[in-house]
DNA sequence: TTCAAAGCGGACTGGATTGGTCCTATTTAA
DNA sequence: TTAAATAGGACCAATCCAGTCCGCTTTGAA
């Protein structure tokens, strides 16, 4: 399977969070222990997913007292490739792509060289126009479950 | 980054090797260990595949002396999505998606639950029209060399 | 009839990656 | 001054995967 880390799931459920909370660019800010009691992430886990984020530049940290987080700017304006690239790395399939040449023992004798190329591109003009808004609204309906979960009770 | 198997990548070059060596349906077969030898993969990995090659239905083994393996359509007709599958499994992100209803500990919280299928369905589309000719073609024009690594020296 | 060459299937191991946690320093409102 | 929060880094355990190695079966040729 094409996995990418389970960091970049847990992301997308926090903005998604913070855009439903209104922790929007110049509007108030959600702590991290509030988005592991809304989301049933475990705390750290959030913290550490809102530190990459944040380095990524798709949310803001207010540090100090009564401070948290909010978003840079709306889901909308977030492509979901910015996300991925935080978490992911650079999107390419195969190590023969990003390898520096001479790396590859096969180099001399491999024809597929760079010939990822192309796959590679064509995935990126896939998720090119997909942003976090597109993963979050259609399930925005669903009814919030605040204290059902065990391992969000303290 | 989006990693995909490294035999992935072997397989479409012993795939393109096969082609080269004229190893199509109803043709001559080419040996594992000959594989080894003509694209520099140490014969185990070779081997192993060969072995998933054939479970996928993307080569055909003959078995006993003078057997080998032939490819069972020529590469324009084998879409690189097969490759992949059978090395990585279905395409799809995250362990969310393929996950059974009740594993995933904050499904009833999740807001993004089944919500990157379609971006797993941009990421399928955008693959379907590759097959493994697309991979090999550009650079068969690139010279043989056919002794010069020492990992195929024996 | 025997032998050797080759595919077939599975199991095992070492290494790399990653998910998750914790600790400490820094900032800042009350 | 204190407490609440972010920031950054280090660390550990578990998982996953590449690669290898067995034994078994098949089959053409001597």
């Amino acid at each position: 399977m094409l996995r990418l880390s389970k960091l970049t799931d847990y992301a997308v459920v926090v903005l998604t969070r913070l855009a439903q909370d209104g922790a929007m660019p110049g509007g108030r800010v959600q702590t991290a222990p509030g988005l592991a009691l809304a989301t049933g992430i475990a705390e750290p886990t959030v913290a550490k997913v809102l530190k990459i984020l944040g380095q990524a530049g798709l949310v803001e940290g207010v540090r100090g007292a009564r401070g948290g987080y909010r978003l840079t700017r709306p889901l909308t304006a977030m492509p979901l490739s910015e996300v991925i690239l935080a978490f992911d790395g650079p999107i390419a399939l195969t190590a023969c792509v990003d390898g520096i040449a001479g790396m590859c023992e096969a180099e001399q004798v491999c024809p597929v060289r760079g010939r990822w190329d192309p796959v590679n591109e064509a995935i990126r003009n896939a998720i090119s126009g997909i942003t976090v808004a597109d993963l979050a609204t259609p399930l925005q309906t669903c009814v919030p479950v605040p204290a059902l979960n065990p391992i969000v009770a303290e």
